[in-house]
DNA sequence: GCCGTTTTCGGCCCGACTGTTTTCAGTCG
């Protein structure tokens, strides 16, 4: 704190010196500026402005959150605004002026022809711009508290597309609001509500997977409310146990597939049940955030995908779903944490392999973990992008501290052949490589195998010690019989694995077995079958 | 108002649920 103090103070000194006095005495910080930007986008919407012009607006805000350096001081360093994600000529001038001003004329403007306070109304659940507007225009509200004496001498159902419920709820929300805020709640707390309901979900029979998703998985420093997905059939009785919970003081809304209640608390959940199929999807959406998840369907547009909870479409046909890194390889993404998911270049980074890195922490856990156990060993391993360039996801420092790698190609299946098999090669020869995993990439009726010499990389494999995996899911099998045989040939160990993403997965070994055993695989060529000590022989390169 | 590996105009994310309607608009996430 004292050096960034410290460093606005030399910043004052230059400006003396240079003479730019408002500059220095405004000192407009980049949460002005949002401020304004918003205002005049909720203003416009409330106008029932071009709804593309208010996005606008709102995406400008998000750019300005997402920058770590102050917007005055890039003004001042005479950089070209418009040249931020979402920031034309138009809007880059706007805030400009304001930088240099301190205030917008437009939304000046705006405020004295509508009312300033029509922004706060919006705060108001339910209340949307459109009722916002009718609300203004049939009765002249302009304050919460208008609102809130309106509602209570019976004036807002009159109003056409108001009714009973709808002035009811208004009552409710306009008394919360004027009571505490909107209420958000620190991790902590949000923990000690979301963890005994989740674990009380997951007792439900038939239940596979039970996940707090939203901001909550996202570890923001405050939660608004809990966004619970599930992973059940249809039938399932978890939404009559959900709304049955203990806590649940009032059901807000309930439906097959989507419930929300209020606890006790005046904590808001809510649930989602989704079939195994869109695991993935669903937890991609449910986690968010809602910026980040536009970005998403926004790379899926340009690639003819449909991006949706239930999965990503071409078409009719589902291609992806079933988890979330199946979804970001059909966008060309490797996976990407959920802390990340701001929409704040996580994508552009993760389109470069640059995310940073986060796996140090787990491999201290898996320490501590190995010294209580006895006769069994965790082995600490990762699973690795080959990028486009044949080099690895993560720095060597990190590789250095694991047991194993399984290195894979997620994203540009459509290289031709010789650069696909080069790129496997180059990464091949990083002396952490251990395991190719799916080395064709297929998914069975779904996506052929990306064009590869295979010959040359078991060549490749058996000069450098690596290890060619069984991929045994059922959609995938892969290596496939036919490449088995081959490795045997070729005098390249293999090890059968099952792709597991959830417990009910490791069944999946059987099918795995089963090619092996078509290639005419044997015991001493797969890696499974021998102990500890001399798999990390094996391990060894 | 922004933007472009189907580009300088014509698009702009998508579906569930509620309340108000009588087939859908509005809101939310």
């Amino acid at each position: 704190m004292v050096s960034v103090i410290g460093s606005l103070d030399f910043g004052f000194v230059c400006d003396l010196e240079l003479g730019i006095w408002n500059l220095l005495n405004m000192r407009v910080h980049n949460s002005d500026i949002e401020a304004i930007l918003g205002a005049v986008a909720d203003l416009l919407e409330i106008k029932g402005d071009n709804p593309f012009r208010v996005r606008a607006y709102r995406n400008a805000v998000r750019t300005i959150q997402g920058l770590s350096q102050s917007v005055a001081d890039l003004v001042r360093q005479g950089q070209d605004l418009s040249e931020l994600p979402g920031l034309g000529k138009d809007l880059a001038g706007k805030i400009r002026e304001i930088v240099e001003t301190g205030t917008l004329p437009l939304l000046a403007e705006m405020q004295s022809e509508m009312s300033a306070g029509l922004t706060d109304l919006l705060k108001v659940p339910g209340l949307g711009p459109k009722r916002v507007a009718a609300l203004h225009r049939e009765l002249g509200i302009t304050t919460v508290a208008e609102l809130a004496r309106a509602a209570e001498e019976g004036r807002v159902h009159d109003i056409e597309g108001f009714g009973k419920k709808t002035e009811q709820r208004i009552l409710e929300e306009t008394a919360k609001l004027q009571q505490r805020g909107a209420q958000r709640l620190g991790l902590v707390v949000a923990e000690q509500i979301a963890e005994p309901l989740a674990a009380y979900l997951r007792q439900v029979p038939g239940v596979q997977e039970v996940v707090v998703a939203g901001s909550y998985r996202r570890q923001k420093e405050t939660v608004g409310d809990l966004d619970i997905l599930a992973v059940c059939r249809k039938d399932n009785p978890i939404m009559e146990r959900f709304i049955g919970y203990e806590d649940v003081r009032q059901v807000v809304s309930q439906g097959e597939t989507r419930s929300t209640v209020l606890l006790r608390s005046g904590f808001q959940v809510d649930l989602r049940v989704v079939p195994e199929v869109s695991y993935g999807a669903a937890l991609m959406y449910f986690t968010g955030s809602k910026e980040h998840n536009i970005a998403i369907r926004k790379i899926g547009q340009a690639k003819k995908l449909k991006i949706n909870e239930y999965g990503a479409f071409r078409g009719e046909k589902r291609v992806a779903g079933r988890t979330e890194e199946e979804v970001y390889a059909k966008l060309g993404l490797p996976f990407i944490e959920p802390e990340l998911r701001e929409d704040r270049g996580e994508i552009e980074a993760a389109r470069k392999g640059r995310l940073p890195r986060q796996v140090q922490e787990q491999g201290r856990e898996i320490d501590h973990t190995n010294k209580g156990l006895k006769g069994f060993t965790v082995l600490k391993a990762t699973e690795l992008d080959i990028l486009e360039d044949g080099s690895l996801d993560l720095p060597d420092e990190v590789l250095r501290e694991l047991d194993l790698t399984v290195c894979s190609v997620h994203y540009k299946f459509n290289l031709s052949l010789k650069q696909q098999t080069d790129r496997i090669l180059k990464a091949m020869e990083n002396p952490h490589f251990r395991i190719l995993a799916h080395p064709t990439g297929r998914l069975i009726g779904a996506r052929e195998p990306y064009p590869v010499d295979m010959e040359e990389i078991m060549k490749a494999a058996q000069r450098n010690g690596c290890i060619l995996e069984v991929n045994a899911h059922p959609e995938r099998l892969d290596l496939n019989d036919i490449h088995c045989k081959m490795a045997k040939d070729l005098g390249v160990k293999v090890v059968l694995s099952t792709d597991a993403h959830r417990l009910n997965d490791f069944d999946y070994m059987r099918f795995g077995i089963g090619q092996a055993r078509r290639g005419w695989l044997e015991p001493d060529d797969v890696i499974n079958t021998r102990n500890l000590k001399d798999l990390r022989k094996l391990l060894k390169r």
